[in-house]
RNA sequence: GGGCGGAUAGUUCAGCGGUAGAACGCUUGCCUUACACGCAAGAAGUCAGAGGUUCGAAUCCUCUUUCGCCCA
């Protein structure tokens, strides 16, 4: 007796399928002139991260394209790592001492820094483990992690190449700050929401003639104590007279001036703004242009400072309710109003964000934008799906700067230092010990670290050992594919091949495939604050790893939507599994005593659904490569699912049972080997898909390969694709399909057996009826089959392409039921002969519509006439 | 303000110029020696609305309604 179960229980299969492939390095690769490379570098997880849906999605497209190519023989490689995710660890770690009482500041910066470190070896990468449960067969072996000594080097490296070409400054410019991360952000870190919010409209009262003055508009009254002026529009009628003339600002007394500036929109608010160099982007342009001062009034802590006392140490929000009541109180404010406009929040915190005026390296994006421009606009990289081609060019035409310093302890270090004596500064790769220009020992590097972007963006090559000419960047890159998220496509995909173009003179890679999001079963983002995030190791746990795996290739699509995953859908994948389980129980179960290895089926006899199967499993196996090859995951899945449950299970196997439990031994070992065949290709084409169940099933079938891992996809053969023996088969099974239906209508059990009759002119339908007469009976549940050429007594008739079937009913039949159903199949013909004769009578229709579709009209008119007749004719005889 | 995507069976979604598809759910039978995580049969749709292109439109174009996302 086989022992398999009579359900797959992924549990008891994963973990050891898992560790046999790890142990026989299937996973791992090397350089092989030999072969074509494939090659995927994996997004690197967080350290501090855990598998969520968004992974599993994204690890089991890339392990489904990374098998499929390993399987046809291409030395892939699929290079696992873990990025040092600058903000998010040092928050982790911080919070964890804080729970113990330990401040960062308490510890100083070395002390801290070994901490995440100690941090990073305890915990860091249980994602890793999590990875392994999903299947994912990367190559452990090149694991790399963001901050690696050899990581360290290529990101030194860039910088001084980006600071040598002068691509790279030191510059005081309004940045985002976050008051809670205390560090700077660059300008796609910042997320923006509209809030409602109130629009304050403030009089500013002249120098000369405190009655008089001029009216701002603002929603963030709290930024006027840092003002250095008005500024109006140059051809603003309302305020010509004013400019130049000089204001008291309210509160602070200070004398500011008013300027005139093209930017200024005329229709907002009064047409006339307030100036705050220190924490506007736009007034900071203001004020370079009119050569105003700048007054820094919020520090580090979004608090405000540098103000008059009353106001000093506030909070932004705190200091707002209090100068409303206090300019309302002396007059100042004339009036507020309902407004709506968007606040930037801090994407790891959502704390609101503070433009400030501060000191930060910064990168200029011309040049590399331009590259990355063209290289996507002349097909050298391909965006899948194409739509985010558009997005990809409107953020490169319209890049700012990047500001790439980072308050923060946890990172790579900027490779600058300063001279304390005679202020240089000096940008190296080795570490600086006296001044280049004044020989001065006094020397301190940059506190910064860079953003965990800027050495992501050099993921595709570092990994291989760039800036080293190593063996490993010389074969994989390029490399082949990137799989990601649409979201990142500005923080990782666009900086990547922006870098790539740079260090490498090359992209790095050819393909980019873009997927959506994973949504709960309403289409919510999942989140902690709404309670709906599912834990794919739950998913795991209930479902399988397969499960979950078919559900993400099933439902991801070529246009890249987002997904709601949900229940129903992983219950139907389960059953999937389990169904390609069974059915390979099924052919275990009927193999033993026989090898299929040892049979020679050169002269073997094929029966007609042979003949049928053959051809619709090269079909999909053509279909497979083609659409894999296209990483058309979602309908190469639904194909497979198709196919394998409705072609090969239902129909397959069940026809197939004939031989096997008969006595025919040469038939029955046939078909043994043609089942064991067919299954051995449908595991090959599934395993990419659901690779623990394939595996484990391998492992029970006669096998020449090491494992199906590594076995080679099945070639399609043209030759077996075989349309006439197909539309035979499809006849015989419309035949089946009729019996049964008449079966089920007339309330006779699916099993009883009873005696069919048919009636035909066409000999071929004839010979074709009597070829497959035992297979007719076996599974229609039949007593006899008979040919008759008028209609037998007590019998219910159906017709199938102008054949009529005769049921042989032992009982009386309800002629009103039988009327009511022959009138209501009349009804669908007639609509259809309609339609189809109204395009036959049009001549354009004729002249214009391609050959092929007029053809396929035809038939079908003239099956649908013998039918229409047939069914008339049934009809009159219900009548006599 | 600019851009993108969705609106198809009760539900979730495929299809994206040539006779409306799947899964789940529903109805009716069935434990037919692989599978009840199953088998068989069935019901169910003005393909959001209005124009247009075409011999032919869920499919291409325009507009409208509506939901969602991104950028400013």
């Amino acid at each position: 007796m086989v022992d398999m179960d009579k359900a797959y229980v992924p549990g008891k299969v994963e973990e050891r399928i898992y560790k046999f492939w790890e142990e026989n390095k299937f996973f791992c690769s090397t350089p092989n002139p030999d072969k074509i490379p494939f090659v995927i570098m994996m997004p690197p997880p967080n350290i501090t991260g855990r598998l969520h849906t968004g992974h599993a999605l994204n690890f089991t497209i890339q392990d489904i394209c990374v098998r499929f190519n390993r399987m046809n023989s291409k030395e892939t490689l699929w290079l696992p790592g873990m990025d040092h995710a600058g903000i998010a660890t040092q928050a982790v770690v911080e919070r964890e001492l804080l729970a113990k009482g330990i401040k960062k500041s308490d510890l100083g910066r070395d002390k801290f820094v070994e901490e995440i470190w100690k941090w990073k070896e305890k915990y860091g990468g249980t994602i890793l483990t999590q990875l392994k449960r999903l299947g994912v067969s990367a190559d452990w072996s090149k694991l790399r992690f963001t901050l690696d000594d050899r990581y360290k080097e290529a990101v030194k490296e860039a910088f001084v190449w980006y600071y040598e070409k002068g691509l790279l400054y030191r510059g005081e410019r309004i940045i985002n700050w976050c008051p809670h991360c205390h560090t700077a952000l660059s300008d796609i870190e910042v997320e923006y929401e509209t809030s409602k919010s109130k629009l304050y409209y403030i009089k500013y009262p002249l120098k000369e003639d405190a009655d008089n003055g001029i009216v701002v508009a603002t929603t963030r009254p709290e930024t006027m104590l840092g003002d250095t002026a008005v500024a109006v529009s140059p051809d603003d009628n309302r305020y010509k007279k004013l400019v130049s003339k000089t204001i008291i600002l309210p509160l602070v007394g200070r004398e500011i001036p008013i300027v005139s500036d093209k930017e200024v929109n005329k229709e907002f608010g009064t047409g006339a703004v307030k100036v705050t160099p220190s924490h506007s982007t736009d007034d900071f342009e203001i004020a370079k242009r009119h050569d105003l001062p700048f007054v820094n009034i919020i520090n580090g802590e979004g608090k405000m400072f540098n103000v008059p006392d009353k106001y000093l140490g506030l909070t932004v929000m705190e200091c707002r309710n209090v100068l409303i009541k206090d300019l309302k109180d002396a007059g100042y404010l004339v009036k507020e109003e309902g407004y709506k406009n968007s606040v930037g929040h801090c994407q790891r915190c959502d704390t609101i964000v503070e433009p400030i005026l501060s000191k930060q390296w910064f990168i200029k994006m011309g040049m590399a934008a331009d590259k990355a421009l063209q290289a996507v606009k002349n097909g050298n990289i391909k965006i899948t799906p194409s739509k985010w081609e558009k997005v990809y060019y409107d953020w490169l035409n319209n890049i700012r700067d990047w500001c790439i310093s980072r308050q923060l302890w946890w990172g790579h270090r900027i490779p600058a230092y300063y001279c304390k004596d005679c202020g240089e500064v000096i940008v190296s790769r080795e570490e600086v010990k006296k001044c280049t220009k004044c020989e001065s020992a006094n020397i301190v590097q940059d506190e910064d670290v860079l953003d965990t972007w800027f050495s992501a963006a050099l993921w595709p090559f570092a990994t291989l050992g760039w800036p080293g000419k190593t063996i490993n960047l010389n074969y994989y890159y390029p490399t082949t594919l990137l799989v990601t998220g649409y979201d990142i496509l500005f923080f990782w995909v666009a900086r990547m091949i922006m870098s790539g173009l740079i260090f490498m003179g090359n992209k790095p890679f050819d393909t980019v495939l873009l997927h959506g999001l994973v949504r709960d079963e309403k289409g919510k983002k999942m989140s902690k604050s709404l309670e709906n995030n599912i834990d794919p190791i739950d998913i795991i746990n209930k479902y399988g790893t397969d499960a979950l795996r078919f559900t993400m290739a099933y439902l991801s699509t070529t246009g890249g939507q987002d997904i709601n995953l949900s229940d129903e859908k992983l219950t139907a994948s389960r059953n999937f599994v389990n169904k390609v389980w069974n059915a390979s129980r099924f052919v275990v179960m009927n193999l033993e005593e026989f090898d299929p290895l040892k049979f020679d089926s050169k002269n073997i006899h094929l029966e007609l659904e042979d003949i049928w199967l053959q051809s619709k499993l090269n079909r999909v196996l053509k279909r497979q490569a083609e659409l894999l090859s296209r990483y058309e995951l979602g309908e190469a899945s639904r194909e497979l699912y198709d196919f394998v449950w409705k072609e090969f299970c239902d129909w397959y196997i069940e026809i197939c049972k004939i031989r096997l439990y008969g006595n025919d031994k040469v038939r029955k070992e046939e078909a043994q080997f043609l089942l064991w065949d067919a299954l051995n290709k449908i595991l090959k084409m599934l395993h990419p898909f659901i690779p623990f169940v394939t595996e484990e099933i391998f492992s029970y079938l006669p096998h020449r390969e090491k494992a199906l891992i590594v076995a080679d996809f099945p070639d399609y053969d043209e030759g077996k694709i075989d349309k006439e023996s197909e539309e035979k088969a499809e006849f015989i099974f419309s035949a089946v399909r009729s019996i049964r239906n008449l079966k089920a209508e007339f309330d006779i059990p699916t099993t009883r057996l009873i005696k069919v009759s048919f009636r035909t002119e066409d000999d071929e339908q004839k010979k074709l009826l009597l070829q497959e007469k035992t297979k007719i009976m076996q599974i229609a549940f039949l007593s006899d089959i008979g040919f008759t050429n008028s209609k037998p007594s007590r019998t219910v008739k159906s017709v199938v392409s102008g054949t009529t079937l005769y049921l042989h009913v032992a009982t009386e039949i309800d002629v009103e039921k039988e009327k009511k159903r022959l009138n209501e199949k009349l009804e669908s013909l007639g609509t259809e002969r309609k339609k189809i004769t109204g395009r036959l009578y049009n001549e354009s229709y004729l002249k214009k519509a391609p050959p092929e579709v007029i053809k396929k009209d035809r038939d079908r008119l003239e099956e649908a006439g013998r039918e229409y007749v047939l069914i008339l004719e049934h009809l009159k005889d219900l009548e006599a």
